[in-house]
DNA sequence: GACGTGAACT
DNA sequence: AGTTCACGTC
C-alpha cells in the first residue's frame, strides 16, 4: 500500500513538466526514504535524478518498496487536469498495475481521481558516486535558461569556462561566434540573484545546448541552479526543490576535438 | 576603427525588429556624422533610410567611413541576445570582415560579445532629394497602424485622401469596402495624440497596404509618424527617434488604372 | 488568456 | 517546403 500527499501539488506537476520532454518512460521508485526516479533520457545520452523526500509530504505511507513504471507524458496529461493549487494524492495497491492520482481542490469543492496503468520498464539504477568538483556555479535559474536559449540561436554546443572571478559561456555557429560572461556576485541584496564560483582549479568543457536547453525546463522549481564542472565526468545541473530534495540532470561533456558533433 | 556606444540598447534592437522583415541584407554606413543604412526592401518596391546621429552615442569613433554589409536577420538574432535595458556597442576594426556587439547588462555582471560575419552587399545609395509634399500628415504611429492593420482584413491596398478637415484611409475588397476618417485634431492634452494636418493642396494616392503593415513594424520606435504625400512621389512614411535620427519609408503610389494589382 | 511569431519536425 | 508545436508578448 502507498499512499503519498503532496500539500503543494504544483511541484509534481512542475516536475513532470520539466522531465517529460527528455524521458519518455520511467520507473518511479517509493521507499520509506522517499519518491524519486532516475532514468536516462530517450536518445540515452543524459539522465535524470529525481527526489522527493518523504519528510516534504503531508503524509507519507510506503508499506515496501515499489517501482512504478509510467509514462511522463501520460503522466504529465493527467497531472495537468490537477489545478495549481491542488493537493495532489499519489496511491497503489501493492501489486496494483495502476496507480491513482487524486486531485483536491484547495475548497474541497472539487475531488478528482485519475486512474493510469503502470508500464513494465527494464532500467538499469546506476549508482551515481559523490565526487568532487573543478567547480560549482550557483547562479539564478532564469539567467542560466536565458543563456543557453540566446546560444543556441548562434550555435549547438556550448563552452562552459570557470575562473575564480566568472564564468564564461561561448559557442560558435554559422553566422558567428558569441561569449557571455557572468562576473562572481555575492553582494546582491538579494542571495538568490548572487553567482556565487567555488573552484579548485580551471576548468572548460563542451556540452550539447540541445539538451542543456531540455534542462532548463526546470526553472519554475528554483529560482537558483548549480551546476558542477570536471573534466572526464558528466557536468550536474541541480535545481533545489524546497523542502523536498532535488531535480538533477546529469550530461557528459563533448570531447573537443571530435571532427563532427551530432 | 570603429566603436559606437549605446546607452539605449532597446532603440537598435527596435530598428531592427522594424526593418528586419522588410530587407534581407543591407550595408550599414558609418560616418562622422552617424550611422546609417538606405536598402530597397527585398521586392525591390520600397525603400528604408535609417539614420542614426552619431550625437545620439555615448561614445561614437568613425575614423573613416565604413561599410559593412551585414544579413540583417543574423544581425536581429544577435541583438534579441541583448537585454532591454543593455548598453549595446558596436565594433569593427578596418578591413575586418567582421563587426562585434557587446553587451553590457545595467549591473555590469553580464557581458557578452557577439561576433557576426560581414558580407559584400552591392547596393546603389540612391540620393533621395528633398521635395516639397502636397500634404503631410501627423498622427500617432499606433493609430495609423491599427488602420492599416484592419484595412487589410478589408483590401490589399489604401487610398489616402488629404483635405484641410483630415485625412480618409479607404480600401476595398471581395467582401466590401471600408473608410476610416480621421479629423485633424491639435487640441488634445497630450501633444503625441494630436493628428495634425499640412496641407497644400488635395492629395489623394494609393498604396499596396502590404508595405504599409510591413512599414508600422516601426511603431515602438515612436509615438508618432509622419505620412509626406505628393502626387507622382513616393510616400514618406516617418518614425523619428529620440535624440538620435529617423527611419523612413518610401512608397511609390500605385497608378490607379492598372487592370490588375501586384 | 489569446494572438502572433519563431523553431522543430515530417 | 509545409505543418505543427512551443514560446513570448499583448
Amino acid at each position: 500500500m502507498l499512499e503519498l500527499r503532496l500539500v503543494q501539488g504544483s511541484l509534481l506537476k512542475k516536475v513532470l513538466e520539466s522531465i517529460k520532454d527528455l524521458v519518455n518512460d520511467a520507473n518511479f521508485d517509493c521507499s520509506a526514504t522517499g519518491f524519486s526516479l532516475q532514468a536516462m533520457d530517450s536518445s540515452h545520452v543524459s539522465l535524470v535524478a529525481l527526489l522527493l523526500r518523504s519528510e516534504g509530504f503531508e503524509h507519507y505511507r510506503c508499506d515496501r518498496k515499489l517501482s512504478m513504471g509510467m509514462n511522463l507524458g501520460n503522466m504529465s496529461r493527467m497531472l495537468k487536469c490537477a489545478g495549481n493549487d491542488d493537493i495532489i494524492t499519489l496511491k497503489a495497491d501493492d501489486d496494483s498495475d495502476t496507480v491513482t492520482f487524486m486531485f483536491e481542490s484547495a475548497t474541497q469543492d472539487k475531488i478528482s481521481d485519475f486512474e493510469m496503468k503502470l508500464m513494465d520498464i527494464d532500467s538499469e539504477h546506476l549508482g551515481i558516486p559523490d565526487a568532487e568538483y573543478q567547480a560549482i556555479v550557483r547562479m539564478p535559474s532564469a539567467e542560466f535558461a536565458r543563456i543557453c536559449k540566446d546560444l543556441a540561436t548562434i550555435g549547438d554546443t556550448v563552452v562552459i569556462s570557470v575562473t575564480k572571478e566568472g564564468v564564461k559561456f561561448s559557442t560558435a555557429g554559422d553566422i558567428g561566434t558569441a561569449n557571455i560572461v557572468l562576473r562572481q556576485n555575492t553582494t546582491v541584496d538579494k542571495p538568490e540573484e548572487a553567482t556565487i564560483i567555488e573552484m579548485n582549479s580551471l576548468v572548460s568543457l563542451t556540452f550539447a545546448l540541445r539538451f542543456m536547453n531540455s534542462f532548463t525546463k526546470a526553472t519554475p522549481l528554483s529560482n537558483t541552479v548549480t551546476i558542477s564542472l570536471s573534466s572526464e565526468l558528466p557536468v550536474v545541473v541541480e535545481y533545489k526543490i524546497a523542502e523536498m530534495g532535488y531535480i538533477r540532470f546529469y550530461l557528459a561533456p563533448k570531447v573537443e576535438d571530435e571532427m563532427e558533433g551530432d
